[in-house]
DNA sequence: GTGAATCATCTTTTT
DNA sequence: GATGATTCAC
């Protein structure tokens, strides 16, 4: 290990004395403390040709990641830093698929288990929650998901709940859970928390396969650490117990995945689980001006539960954070737009400007001033592709291909399109499955002997059955041409076609998703459909970001994390927004907003603008709002931010109500948003035009409905 | 019994 | 402003 430069050309000179220990510390418990903007992706690289160099077989390294994305990328790296193919790089996810499908059945989960996402979670949950017969209003499905969710999150089975189950609430929890499990089973059927839970208790309950895995990967990486939760932890420990090579990577103050059961126990304890672990800090940040790096020093410091540790700058001093307050969210995003095209016009390089939001609504309003502008943009999971209705239908007849038992998947590629089989036909199918104990589909192959059904219903099922037979017949070829031959004979291109323009948007999203199946086939080692539809599952848009796309990138806060820019944008940094009103509830969900904000300020190399709006339109109410905590405690006066609005005018009235006024008239029309002084938001659901005594029927959101006279009434317009 | 249209509800972040 | 459930019309 005494060479200073790798067969693959990275040379050790250029990394300082830490990043150069973290790179060749070889055996043993590795714990990498990296901040910011440190290199740390570099480190892990360097560190995989380095351990290579040392002569481990790349085959007997694996890699995690926390997106797709990384995965990619950092495949990408080792690859062109020379290091052979063979490294297994991938999420925890991806790893748990792969881990099932092998040992799987010793679990009694059969290889061609379909992976059910939230709206097929959703479904189920919805069904158990019925099983239970109880008050939907009091366990709601999506609650008692997220529940049960946690519960899987920290390794908590059916057993374990209904063993210490006391109160009325927790029994009911616990046949909730015991209803949910059942129907994901018999539709051979794995939640994303199931992938990590099943894997966890394989590790846990088969030490054959354990030491197998043990043997197979004998180097382990895991980045961003403090983003695991328990399952990932255990898995991790299980993968690593046999050797202890074990280097996690990560940064405390940059975890934003607490909601989803990560647990930043799991890095400050790393030094306990592993006691002789080494530990290496990377505290010099080699992205951002001082001038960034010290506000969001400053802001991260409001964090009372952490362990204090410095940014330490090394770029030179470059322009001050703006910060700004805007009249309205149109103002802000046009402020935006505008300073981003002014760039964009003295030559900005696109790929380097990003802007960051708290939810996923907000980049609509981005959005229209970027057209407005003529600024390309991207955002990062915009239009979730996966989510859209065709794309569903489609993978809704290959799932079901591929797993008969899929009630689900059954569902959706019956429902596709009209084809004479409704609600009752399907309901008849499910019972006669119930009866019978076997899934919706093989109910349907014998719908024959469903009495119930008219012979007319039975010959149309027929129909549907013999075309997923037929199809399931044929020889297993590429995804791309099954996908086709689908489309074909489901009857939905048909279908879509004889529609005309009106569903033409759906046959390019389809033929989108045949091409995206054939860049799959070519690449993919195995290439069947199983393996495509459980890849697919766990693909999400985040990993759509195109670095190279020559645009702007919009995206969420979450999405943001691991990436850098030179100029960014974070808007609405209001309170109720970030923190999110949601998130309010206790100190450590404030400390994980400020955690949040501080990461989208850390992308910022050179540029950061935050901004905010004085009043924004949430859930179509026009609402003022005020400027975030955060902001005062990086030091922000708002009184000082004169430039963009007087406080109050003369007539003590905001300038916004000004703006609703100038808007008001004397005729209303059907479908038009209205606000009422008393009665608040509104829709106009009658208008009668009289003259100065016209009257206006509205239904206000309280859920009442007024007729109201226009002349006393004083109704403001609302834009939606 | 089936499919379309309207109505109501609920809005964080994601593998 | 989307999605799901319910009602409505055939």
């Amino acid at each position: 290990m005494a060479k200073e430069t790798f067969a693959s050309g990275i040379g050790l000179e250029r990394l300082t004395e830490s990043q150069k220990k973290a790179v060749l510390h070889k055996d043993g418990p590795l714990l990498v403390l990296a901040g910011p903007g440190s290199g740390k992706t570099r480190v892990i690289t360097c560190r995989i040709a380095a351990l290579i160099e040392a002569g481990v077989r790349p085959y007997n390294i694996c890699a995690i990641t926390f997106t797709n994305k990384a995965a990619d990328e950092m495949r990408q790296r080792v690859a062109t830093s020379g290091a052979a193919g063979g490294v297994h790089i991938s999420t925890f996810h991806s790893l748990c698929v792969r881990i099932l499908r092998r040992y799987g059945e010793n679990a009694r989960i059969k290889p061609n288990f379909s992976i059910y996402d939230d709206a097929d979670q959703k479904r189920c949950m919805k069904q158990a929650v019925k099983a239970c017969n109880v008050d939907m209003t009091n366990f709601v499905p999506a609650r008692m998901l997220n529940i049960v969710s946690g519960l899987k999150n920290d390794l908590e089975d059916v057993e374990a709940v209904a063993g210490r189950a006391d109160d009325y609430f927790s029994k009911t929890l616990a046949r909730i859970y015991t209803a949910y499990e059942r129907i994901l089973a018999a539709n051979n059927a794995l939640d994303f928390d199931d992938l990590l839970l099943r894997t966890a208790f394989l590790l846990r309950d088969f030490p054959d396969i354990r030491a197998e895995l043990n043997g197979r990967f004998k180097y382990l990486l895991v980045d961003e650490y403090q983003d695991t939760n328990h399952s990932q932890y255990q898995i991790a420990k299980g993968l690593a117990i046999g050797h202890g090579n074990i280097c996690v990577t990560g940064d405390p103050d940059q975890s934003i995945y607490r909601w989803r059961g990560a647990d930043i126990g799991n890095i400050l304890a790393f030094e306990t689980d592993w006691p002789d672990a080494a530990v290496v800090k990377l505290e010099e940040n080699f992205r951002s001006s001082p001038n960034i790096l010290e506000m969001a020093d400053k802001l991260i410091a409001f964090n009372m539960k952490r362990k204090v540790k410095s940014l330490i700058a090394t770029r030179p001093r470059g322009q001050d954070v703006q910060i700004r307050g805007f009249a309205d969210v149109a103002a802000e995003s046009e402020a935006v737009a505008g300073q981003i095209k002014a760039a964009m016009e003295a030559g900005a390089n696109l790929n380097e400007i990003a802007v960051f939001y708290r939810v996923n609504s907000m980049s609509r309003a981005l959005e229209e001033a970027f057209i407005d502008e003529q600024i390309p943009y991207q955002v990062v999971r915009g239009i979730e592709f996966y989510a859209r209705k065709e794309i569903r239908d489609m993978l809704g007849y290959l799932k079901l291909m591929v797993n008969p038992a899929d009630d689900v998947a059954f569902l959706r590629a019956v429902g596709t399109h009209p084809r004479g089989i409704g609600k009752a036909t399907l309901e008849r199918i499910a019972g006669f499955g119930k009866i019978n104990g076997v899934g919706m589909y093989e109910a349907a192959r014998q719908s024959g002997r469903i009495e119930t059904i008219g012979v007319g219903g039975r010959g149309r099922i027929a129909v549907f059955v013999g075309m997923i037979e037929g199809l399931r017949g044929d020889e297993p070829g590429k995804v791309a041409e099954v996908m086709e031959r689908v489309f074909e004979e489901s009857g939905l291109e048909n279908y879509l076609l004889s529609a005309g323009e009106k569903e033409q948007g759906a046959v390019e999203n389809i033929n989108e998703l045949i091409n995206a199946a054939g860049r799959y086939d070519e690449t993919a080692e195995d290439g069947s459909l199983v393996d495509y539809l459980q890849s697919i599952a766990l693909y999400s848009d985040t990993d759509a970001y195109e670095p190279a796309s020559g645009k702007v990138s919009l995206m969420t806060l979450h999405a943001a994390k691991g990436l850098e820019f030179e100029n960014v944008y974070i808007v609405g940094v209001e309170d109720g927004l970030l923190p999110h009103e949601r998130s309010a509830g206790s100190v450590d969900e404030i400390e994980e907003e400020r955690r949040l904000l501080f990461v989208g300020m850390t992308r910022a190399k050179a540029g950061l603008n935050i901004s905010y709006a004085r009043y924004r339109t949430i859930y179509g109410q026009f609402l003022r709002s005020r400027c975030s905590q955060f902001l005062y405690e990086v030091g922000y006066d708002e009184d000082d931010d004169f430039d963009e609005e007087p406080a109050e005018s003369s007539d003590g009235k905001s300038s916004c109500d000004m703006e609703l006024e100038e808007e008001r008239s004397d005729v209303f029309a059907v479908g038009q948003r209205v606000g009422h002084k008393k009665f608040g938001i509104g829709v106009v659901k009658e208008f009668h035009d009289l003259g100065a005594n016209s009257i206006v029927v509205v239904r206000f959101q309280s859920g009442k409905t007024k007729s109201l006279m226009v002349q006393y009434a004083k109704l403001m317009r609302v834009r939606s």
